[in-house]
RNA sequence: GCCCAGAUAGCUCAGUCGGUAGAGCAUUUCACUCGUAAUGAAAAGGUCGAGAGUUCGAUUCUCUCUCUGGGCUCCA
């Protein structure tokens, strides 16, 4: 028999019999190996283990337990999925099942618009663990498209698919489904077959350790003016104890929930009474709240920026100037008809603030201007995108404007990039990603030219920063390219949170102006930035990066002072006046509970530190501290402690720019 | 806006096959005065999200609305 060569990723080459498989050359290298294999990378691409190998091709073996591995679970669990609706519902459709992040998730048009409930996600999973019993192949075969739209000729969304891919429309979401003119599917049984490129597991038995999550409405290819079809999410590993960590992952981040911990920790609630999207802060919530603007203020003085103050309303003719209510009408609160004018609730602060750098002539000393305000602002969010204080219709912006020239825009944005992770930094993350996005072909006003230039800007900024980022192709806001910066919070999550915008438009709707050193009237250049984004927003995800344990300079209460019995109140209640005398934050919690109890209390409030006081500190004037997190430390000196929380609070709390 | 699921005490939830409701925690009071994560007892606390319909009677069934949650779409 003729033997055919086959490079390995070390570069050592193995021969085999002609016709071996992937599955082979796993089971060569060793036992293991070939029991953690799903599939294979073949040449540069992805292949099932079942497939023969041609000779002289170069195989690295993909194993369940990696990114790739789980992709293939978690799509070969799709397709079991599809195969148990179809057999529990008769007559659905089914459209399109791609592995995600975590998981997999398929889209299914039921019969007579039926939808999913609980119970039925509990019967199609035990079908799907049926299917897995049964220990079906996967089996790979190809055709032309006429067969294919024949073969699934009762599935007029595969037929979508076919039809859109072959007429040369192909779009991302099909990427799964179908590549080239070669239409490849993977058949389980006589009666079901999916289209898919694969690669898959070489049977069901393969699968198991997988579990379905949810339903979801989910519109075909995305539009909301088409279908409305029901997904189905669930989540697929490697291992029994992979899904079970990723059970408590999602358990530990639901007890971080912003909107959970607003209400345990009393910072702020959304009355209903309010209407949807509309929040109430709570005293705790409030001084959080006033120490990050006091913070954020004390920088911004420091950097170089004038503070502005602007009105909530405004005539509609600013928002025609700026045209966002040609672009944004339907996300603005509705007209306010006046007997001077038609008003409008402000969107957004940039368009006074343009009219703040008109109002009188402006000459290129002055240039960069930075007008900075903390902004109110709402926007008619649709009702079903509320969440939180994560979108939200009234909040506030740490909103700036620059007025810069052409010559100055590359300095600007590298400064502002520094001045933007220094604060995001003083508020604990570390680790930021960075975002391009340039204009949407479709959405867009200014000359081709004067994207360029903006978008070139933005890009020679991150370059001589030496920041690495990513382009997001068509992502910019209608007036022009920016970047955003995304943080990582204590758990892995990242939140958008900065941005810098370029803008060659307003100037241009305002006919904004600086006389120049030659005399002569120049358009300046406009940047819109925010570091927080909006407050609201900043203030849930850092609840959610601490999970409501604030460090001690953001903390609602500094400490807490418990008097082991009532004949140590009097010393508590000095204790505590002394250390608000000396500007902290601290209370009292009366001796009428037993000291457990009350110590636990504290914990959960998350106080930064319990000062339990009893006969021993009355006479020496010390304290008990319970530090969170730490070690209890009995007999510390009352100066001793505050000298320490000083520090602690400075050292959090960097103020240089 | 669309699909699905919800809304019962301050919080977390149970319950009523249609006859106006209960627990734990929190709160208040009393007793206990305690050295590092839940002392005991009692009291108080609810138009059962809002409106309409069916019914002798609706917190429960139906409809509409409001708000919330999970998605989709959107996000200046």
């Amino acid at each position: 028999m003729a033997q055919i060569t086959i490079t390995l990723p070390d570069g050592s080459q193995r021969l085999y019999d002609e016709g071996a498989t992937t599955a082979d050359v796993a089971a060569s290298i060793g036992s293991r190996l070939a029991k953690a294999a799903v599939a294979a990378v073949v040449d540069g691409d992805e292949w099932d283990l079942g497939r023969a190998l041609p000779d002289g091709a170069h195989v690295a073996i993909i194993t369940a337990d990696t990114d790739a591995g789980r992709h293939v679970l978690r799509h070969s669990t799709s397709h079991v999925l599809a195969q148990a609706v179809t057999q529990l519902f008769p007559g659905t459709k089914f459209s399109i099942g791609p592995a995600i992040d975590d998981g997999f998730y398929y889209d299914f048009d039921l019969p007579d618009a039926r939808t999913f409930n609980e119970d039925d996600l509990v019967a199609i999973e035990a079908r799907m663990r049926e299917i897995m019993k049964a220990d079906q192949p996967f089996v790979r075969f190809e055709m032309s498209p006429d067969e294919a739209l024949a073969l699934f000729a009762d599935q007029p969304y595969k037929c979508d698919i076919i039809q859109r891919v072959t007429g040369g429309a192909a779009d991302r979401g099909d990427s799964s489904e179908i590549s080239g003119t070669t239409i490849s599917a993977y058949r389980n049984t006589p009666q079901f077959v999916d289209m898919c490129v694969g690669p898959h597991v070489a049977s069901t038995g393969r699968l198991g350790h997988f579990k379905l999550m949810k339903v979801a409405g989910a519109y075909w290819r995305g539009n909301e003016k088409g279908p409305m079809l029901q997904r189905i999410y669930g989540t697929a590993w490697e291992s029994k104890v992979a899904v079970d960590e990723h059970l408590h992952r999602l358990a530990e981040a639901e007890k971080r929930d912003h909107r959970r911990l607003a209400t345990e920790l009393d910072l702020l609630s959304f009355p209903t009474e309010l209407g949807g999207g509309l929040a109430v802060w709570h005293p705790k919530g409030a001084i959080v709240r006033k120490l990050m603007e006091d913070y954020s203020r004390e920088r911004h003085a420091n950097g170089g920026y004038q503070f502005v103050f602007t009105p909530h309303l405004a005539n509609g003719n600013l928002f025609q100037t700026s045209g966002h209510l040609d672009w944004y009408k339907d996300g603005m609160y509705p007209a306010m008809e006046m007997d001077n004018g038609t008003y409008y609730m402000k969107p957004m602060n940039c368009p006074m603030h343009c009219l703040i750098f008109r109002s009188r002539q402006r000459s290129y000393r002055e240039l960069p201007l930075r007008l900075f305000e903390l902004g109110n602002v709402y926007r008619y969010e649709r009702a079903g995108t509320l969440h939180g204080l994560m979108r939200i219709r009234g909040f506030t912006q740490d909103d700036s404007h620059i007025y810069c020239t052409e010559d100055q825009l590359q300095d600007e944005i590298a400064s502002l990039l520094d001045f933007v992770i220094s604060v995001l930094k003083a508020f604990g993350f570390e680790d930021f990603q960075f975002y391009l996005s340039t204009k949407d072909p479709m959405k867009y006003v200014g000359s081709d030219e004067i994207w360029d230039k903006a978008t070139e800007a933005l890009r020679l900024g991150l370059d001589r920063y030496g920041l690495a980022y990513q382009v997001k192709e068509g992502d910019a806001a209608f007036y022009g390219p920016k970047i955003d910066i995304d943080v990582k919070d204590a758990i892995g999550r990242r939140w958008q949170l900065s941005t810098i915008q370029c803008d060659f438009n307003l100037p241009d709707r305002f006919n904004l102006e600086y006389v120049g050193a030659d005399n002569a009237r120049h358009r300046p250049i406009m940047l819109h930035r925010a570091l927080f984004g909006s407050i609201e927003r900043f203030f849930g995800v850092l609840v959610e990066h601490y999970a409501g344990a604030f460090p001690t300079w953001m903390a609602p209460l500094q400490a807490r002072v418990l008097p082991v019995a009532e004949a140590h109140q009097p010393y508590a209640e000095s204790v505590v006046a002394r250390m608000r005398s000396s500007g902290f934050r601290v209370d009292i919690a009366d001796a009428n509970d037993q000291l457990g109890k009350r110590i636990r209390a504290a914990k959960l409030d998350k106080i930064p530190y319990v000062l339990v006081v009893g006969d021993d500190d009355v006479a020496s004037g010390t304290l008990g501290v319970n530090p969170r997190g730490g070690e209890v430390e009995r007999g510390v000196g009352f100066e001793q402690f505050t000298a320490r929380l000083q520090a602690e609070v400075e050292q959090q709390l960097p103020t240089t720019s």
